[in-house]
RNA sequence: GCGAAAGUGGCGGAAUUGGUAGACGCGCUGGACUUAGGAUCCAGUGGGGCAACCCUUGAGAGUUCGAGUCUCUCCUUUCGCACCA
């Protein structure tokens, strides 16, 4: 043994037993199995201390779990379709193939060192056809089955470029590359009816999902936005047919106020009567300028124009104009609403700026209406009742939504109905970088699904976009082919999946990796669903929806038999860095980086300013900031391993704080840790002597001294803390924990001489085989090293099979106990007392005490709280 | 605008869920050893006060023998949704 810790060595040579041993490959055997997966990273070549923190929280919690004695699979994949590469074709010129296999080769290489428990064997990349084929065989099953269908959609289009751009590369409206104004355009795409599954996906958030964090489940149950109302139509007359203008609404109760219908600019109706109105043309046509983004559509202000035209009251028969409004969203409910400004706020407002009617048709006892100014009453549906609404009149609104629900279905002009905010999954992407849509067209066949044995379908990887469009579209060799129904010259679909469809499943097939003839499978049934998933909350929404559907579907294609694939979810929080400035005389503000700046501090220790290490001269606090490279305060795990190891950037990201918030790095933080590591490796170097003399003294009959007994409790408390704080995840507590123990060893006084030797080797053994497999999970490799220097190899074997340690309930025993004194619930003393003590001595006790007599004086004593083990409350 | 979460020393954060607030670490102060140390070790470190004591978990109320923890009203920050009819 070393007399210094060298992490480069020790971690080298920890790895290289754990490489020849295979010790992370698992299989399906038996016993209780423990599946915990991070969700895939996306290969963009550089390794993020925020990846570090991440992949430990996973490693961490699978090691204790192998060390509680489950069989524990923690694969890992690579998200390998995508945008990014696309653009580093464009910017480099090199194949999104090759760009995309050279970063997942060097991300590999540098998560390699951090020595991370991941079963390498069943390493998925998504862009493999191996894997990709079963996107497509999947596509077609769900064609089949109707859940895929095709339809025309509505994208961004750069006209410049011939592209279409995704919505966060509309930039004020124009194109980020090509700087032109973008166009609304609908082209032909395929989509997933996820809505035939809305009504399953909120149950299962309120029933099954019990192992999420709440703001997720409640994220998802927003996203899916039920809400439950009346359809109905106004009728009206076109070309002598009857028609009928339908809308939505969730407030049928106050339909007798209705004074204007509103249809979208997309509506059909709209587009009927701007047809001899070119006013109105002209407005349509500006409403559906700009990007698609709803943000943006929620930013512009409410405008309206009046078309002319009439529909009827379905219940009065009055005359209704109908306008076009742009806060009308053609894509939810019917594209159309009714206009009740007495008692919406927006139509409220829509009706002020137009100077259309307003009427009161709710009223709340105690409150005046004014039609001068909105309160925020009179959208209430609580406690109002109705007037001016002819029979319903003093109907509560409840019971106004029956009746006049019951009362349209009679006249067959509506009915209850639910709707939903989620909308239809689409998956086409005018994109070269992802997973060939298998679809042929044919000019007599239409659009032909490809046959299952002819799949794959392979994406080209020899492309090379240069941001005019898809490559795929020129590409002759990938485009011609023979229609599989009539046998004619056909071309190929060239768009290809939505990359969240990759990620919608990858989880399952990690189960089986090799499976050659099937999407899933036998396997699947031993390890999902998956018992941890752990993950960024920026996914809380779109892709575990995803999943969540992905899964029912295949459920419904008997692939699996499970409902929920993520049993419990763990949402990490982010790594961020300090980062400091300065305005110079140019009016550029300049980062610096951390290092390039010293913190001055005051005798408190608090931060005085900072002055920059070249000049001297003061920098600008930036805050803590999300490690970017704009802001020059990124830290790369590459320089921490190499000055510190692995062992210390892992300790570190743990105790930097709890794992499901963000943690801030800190240069003297890392030191800490190291110099934690450093002291564990000199006190066992400094005790190897104690440890290899042979000792009679078996623990068994230990009656060691009151140092002894001590330290023995002491480290069993620690250990109860860890484990408590294993069991919930909260790794910044079991390292505190470990540094506790190695506190309590080094304060020990402890004989070394004579016939206290072997009790004193006993105890010390018996702490540092507690610390060693308490500390193992967060720091593997010094453990290991230790381990073995320290001999406990030979007796129990190697650390990365060794079982979690017991709690010793004798050893946490004591005879005597302190326990609180409180007079009126203020602290005023402090006794000990008998373990066994009851309440009259613990107050006897506490009376007995000078200290606590002072306050408690010659006043009666009305009531005494015991509670035992911790305190006593005399009140007076 | 709607919804959610969180505010604890100079800093990161503990407090096993209503029972000793500030564990553990960082930083800072003093000391020891040193040619030197930004190495290591020892001691101190929420605020006020000479002291007895008093105050202290964003602010203010409330429930309770007892509140960082529960309730209400504000304030601040972060996140999510963003015209959802």
């Amino acid at each position: 043994m070393h007399e210094n810790y060298d992490p480069a060595a020790v971690e080298a040579a920890a790895q290289a037993d754990w490489r020849a041993r295979n010790a992370y490959r698992v299989v399906e055997s038996g016993g209780a199995k423990f599946y915990a997966c991070s969700m895939l990273p996306y290969p963009s070549g550089k390794l993020h201390m925020g990846h570090v923190r991440n992949y430990t929280i996973n490693d961490v919690m699978t090691r204790y779990m192998r060390m509680r004695g489950f069989n524990v699979l923690m694969p890992m994949g690579w998200d390998a379709f995508g945008l990014p590469a696309e653009n580093a074709a464009i910017e480099q010129g090199i194949a999104p193939a090759v760009w995309t296999r050279q970063n997942i080769a060097d991300m590999k290489a540098q998560m390699q060192p951090l020595g991370l428990s991941f079963d390498w064997s069943r390493e998925i990349t998504t862009c493999d056809p191996d894997y990709y084929r079963w996107n497509q065989w999947f596509f077609l099953k769900m064609l089949e089955c109707g859940i895929a269908y095709r339809r025309t959609q509505t994208v961004n289009w750069d006209p410049v470029d011939n592209t279409v751009l995704a919505n966060e590369q509309v930039i004020d409206g124009r194109g980020w590359r090509s700087d032109a104004v973008v166009e609304k355009r609908e082209i032909p795409g395929y989509y997933l009816r996820i809505t035939q599954y809305a009504e399953e996906l909120l149950e299962g958030v309120a029933r099954e999902l019990d192992g999420w964090p709440d703001p997720v489940r409640l994220m998802q149950a927003n996203w899916i936005g039920k809400s439950c109302g009346v359809n109905f139509g106004f009728p009206y007359t076109l070309c002598g047919e009857p028609q009928l203008l339908r809308v939505f609404t969730t407030r049928a109760d106050t339909l007798m106020g209705v004074t204007f219908c509103a249809v979208a600019p997309e509506h059909p109706l709209a587009a009927h009567c701007a047809r001899d109105h070119p006013h109105l043309a002209a407005f349509i046509a500006e409403c559906k300028r700009g990007g698609v983004s709803e943000a943006q559509l929620a930013l512009a202000a409410k405008q309206g124009m009046a078309t002319g035209f009439h529909v009827t009251h379905p219940l009065s028969g009055e005359r209704i104009e109908v306008w076009v409004a742009n806060y009308v969203l053609m894509a939810y409910g019917e594209g159309a609403v009714m206009g009740v400004p007495g008692h919406d706020a927006r139509d409220f407002a829509f009706a002020k700026k137009y100077a259309l009617p307003i009427k009161q048709v709710i009223a709340v006892a105690g409150q005046a209406y004014s039609t001068d100014a909105w309160q925020d009453w009179y959208a209430d549906a609580r406690d109002g009742y109705l007037v001016a609404s002819g029979k319903y009149d003093g109907m509560s609104s409840p019971q106004a939504i029956d009746a006049i629900a019951a009362d349209l279905a009679a006249r067959g002009l509506g009915e209850k109905q639910t709707t939903y905010r989620l909308r239809d999954w689409g998956i086409s992407r005018q994109r070269y970088w992802g997973t060939p849509i298998p679809i042929i067209h044919c000019a007599t066949c239409g659009a032909v699904p490809v046959p299952y044995e002819d799949l794959p379908v392979v994406l080209p990887e020899d492309l090379v976009p240069d941001g005019s469009g898809n490559p795929l579209n020129k590409d002759e060799r990938f485009l011609r082919c023979l229609c599989p129904r009539c046998g004619e010259a056909a071309r190929r679909e060239t768009d290809t999946m939505d990359t969240f469809v990759d990620s919608a499943w990858y989880y399952m097939r990690y189960c089986s990796p090799d499976a050659h003839e099937a999407m899933v499978d036998q396997r699947i049934d031993y390890w999902m669903p998956m018992d941890q998933y752990i993950g960024g909350i920026e996914h809380a929404v779109l892709h575990l929806l995803y999943a969540r559907f992905w899964t029912k579907v295949m459920r419904d294609l008997q692939l699996v038999k499970f409902d929920e694939p993520f049993t419990r979810l763990f949402t990490q929080g982010m790594l961020l860095n300090e980062c400091f400035y300065r305005d110079e005389d140019s009016g550029r503000r300049r980062w610096f980086y951390p290092s390039e700046v010293d913190v001055r501090y005051d005798d408190r220790g608090k931060p005085t300013g900072a002055v920059a290490r070249e000049d001297g001269a003061p920098v600008s606090l930036g805050g803590i900031e999300k490690m970017s490279k704009s802001k020059n305060n990124v830290v790369e795990p590459r320089q921490v391993m190499q000055q510190y190891g692995a062992d210390t950037a892992r300790f570190f990201s743990m105790f930097a704080g709890p794992p499901d918030q963000s943690a801030v790095y800190s240069d003297s933080g890392i030191e800490g840790a190291y110099r934690f590591l450093r002291r564990l490796w000199s006190y066992c170097h400094g005790r190897r002597e104690l440890l290899a003399s042979p000792t009679a003294a078996a623990l068994d009959g230990f009656a060691g001294g009151a140092a002894h007994r001590q330290l023995r409790r002491q480290i069993y408390l620690a250990l109860a803390q860890a484990d408590f704080d294993y069991r919930r995840l909260q790794y910044n507590t079991v390292v505190s924990a470990c540094m506790k123990m190695l506190n309590a060893l080094e304060a020990a006084e402890l004989p070394e001489e004579g016939d206290a030797r072997g009790a004193t080797a006993a105890a010390v053994r018996e702490a540092l085989g507690i610390l060693l497999r308490v500390l193992y999970p967060v720091v593997p490799h010094i453990t290991h090293a230790l381990w073995q220097a320290l001999g406990f190899r030979a007796v129990h074997g190697e650390l990365f099979t060794a079982s979690w340690p017991q709690v010793d309930a004798h050893a946490l025993e004591q005879e005597t106990m302190q326990i609180v004194v409180q007079v009126n619930g203020k602290l005023r003393g402090r006794v000990n007392i008998a373990v066994s003590a009851d309440e009259h001595a613990a107050k006897e006790a506490a009376l007995a005490d000078a200290h606590v007599m002072k306050f408690v004086g010659d006043k009666p004593l009305r009531r005494v709280i015991f509670v035992p083990g911790k305190l006593v409350n005399l009140v007076v």
